[in-house]
RNA sequence: GGGAGCGUAGCUCAGCCUGGCAGAGCACCGCGCUGUGGACGCGGGGGUCGCGGGUUCAAGUCCCGUCGCUCCUCCCA
């Protein structure tokens, strides 16, 4: 039996790879900028978490985790999203104790039993934020700020982007707005699909993200969560709304926007690509005021967001593909005989020791060809003989230009960076 | 979970409809050029045609199953 990456689970190879790194590296440093700082929880946590945390009738916890005991049979799963993970550790570590902010970040693998497609694996990586212990507005600003950063920052334009935004409240608004919606739903009910009218019993704000045809006119004449808003929650979304203003950022108000995650409280948002298919958000996050209690921690508000790496690499490959042919090295080593060779073992040695990225050919290739995979992976060859061993000296060829000169071994290898520049 | 399309060389794909010697381009290796890459010419290596079963004198080609990928639905990152 041929052995192959599980269904769903891919390797990133070296030359995609290069692309994860740089955004890996702007990710972190932007964060920081922020002030948020590394958090790494571990990728298996008890399954109750989730179901806890995520809530036990979303998909994300219901069809799509990878649920399984230990040899105690303990049951676990592994994580399908980090916010919970990371509140558990504030929790757990009482960094609400801190008597500051806990603003923190994460980067890694999530992993969701679903059919894989473009866009949609089921390990994927996720980077995301997470700021707990504040309810003002001018923290969800922030990360929304953050955000918009970050997709300028990678190189993404506001024009191929846009933000979708929501208010759904806070626990008190909830059921007031879901009776409303029920009733709304339950004098049109013959016009609604058939999904629709199971969610209509139990849980009637998904019915909201529903996009089949004959739904489309009772939602749009569906009740706003806005309408529904208590006075501090309406208060809380227009001061965001104002200072998203203040910052010159982009939103679309969406009524319809809800998410599949039980925790959100008041704010939510996607940031979307124009660019892409089905799989079009690149994140989503929102506030989350009472997720630190539900898991056993003290009252504490939280907003954050999680953006897919996969997705990420996907935009920005497709505008500009990737570059396998780009040098990965400041210069080559070709020896020419048996001797030169020894001495070119020793030159490399000290070449790296100095901070020169440099490799030699392993597999005894003709001289030729040696210069050819030079020319590929370096801008210079350095070129070591009988004749340049006999007098000290090795000869330097740039590879952009063609131009060969010959240097004293000594004079070079005491700065090698001043040639190699 | 439901629907559609596609799996042939390392990569991109042709061949399948209408069964009859497994192909092209790129990449790789060698030589022309034994101390110098990109261009050119000549030559070469590489394949259980995704996997399993069936039909047939004969299957890459037709049928069934299965695994994987892609797209839609769904869900979301």
């Amino acid at each position: 039996m041929k052995l192959e990456s599980v269904r769903g689970m891919r390797d990133i190879l070296p030359e995609e790879a290069v692309l994860w790194q740089r955004l890996e590296g702007e990710i972190r440093a932007l964060f920081a900028l922020y002030g948020y700082k590394e958090i790494r929880p571990p990728v298996v946590e008890p399954a109750e978490l989730f179901a806890r945390g995520v809530g036990e009738a979303t998909d994300i916890v219901h069809k799509e985790m990878y649920v399984f005991p230990d040899k105690k049979g303990q049951m676990l799963a592994l994580r399908p999203e980090a916010t919970a993970s990371v509140v558990r550790a504030y929790i757990e570590h009482g960094l609400y104790a801190k008597g500051d902010l806990a603003k923190l970040y994460y980067l890694g693998p999530m992993f969701r039993y679903e059919k894989p497609q473009k866009g949609r694996q089921r390990q994927f990586h996720q980077y995301g934020v997470e700021a707990l212990g504040s309810l003002d507005p001018a923290l969800d600003a922030e990360v929304i700020d953050l955000a918009w950063h970050l997709m300028e920052r990678v190189g993404l334009s506001r024009e191929g982007l846009f933000l979708r935004l929501n208010s759904i409240g806070c626990r008190e608004d909830r059921p007031a707005y879901r009776e409303a919606l029920r009733a709304h739903f339950s004098a049109r009910r013959e016009e609604l699909c058939a999904d629709c009218q199971r969610r209509l019993a139990e849980n009637p704000l998904r019915i909201l993200d529903c996009k089949e045809p004959q739904c489309q006119e009772a939602i749009a004449a569906a009740p706003k969560s806005l309408d529904y808003l208590c006075p501090s929650c309406r208060a809380h979304f227009e001061e965001l709304l104002s200072l998203l203003g203040d910052l010159g950022l982009a939103y679309t108000l969406d009524p319809r926007l809800v998410r599949g995650i039980d925790y959100y409280t008041r704010t939510v948002f996607e940031l979307c690509s124009r660019e892409l298919g089905a799989q079009d958000a690149l994140l989503g996050g929102g506030r989350y005021d009472d997720l630190v209690e539900v898991l056993g921690g003290p009252p504490t508000p939280g907003v954050g967001f999680a953006g897919g790496m996969e997705r990420l690499v996907l935009v920005l490959s497709q505008r500009q593909p990737l570059d396998a042919a780009a040098p990965d090295l400041d210069a080559y080593v070709v020896p020419i005989g048996a001797e030169a060779r020894r001495k070119a073992l020793e030159l490399l040695a000290q070449l790296r020791r100095r901070g020169v990225a440099a490799d030699l050919d392993y597999l005894g290739r003709s001289l030729r060809k040696a210069m050819s995979v030079a020319a590929r992976r370096a801008r210079y060859a350095l070129l070591l003989g009988p004749d340049e061993l006999a007098q000290g000296r090795l000869t330097l060829k740039d590879l952009r230009t063609g131009q060969s000169s010959s240097l004293f071994l000594g004079e070079f290898l005491a700065n090698p960076r001043a040639f190699l520049a």
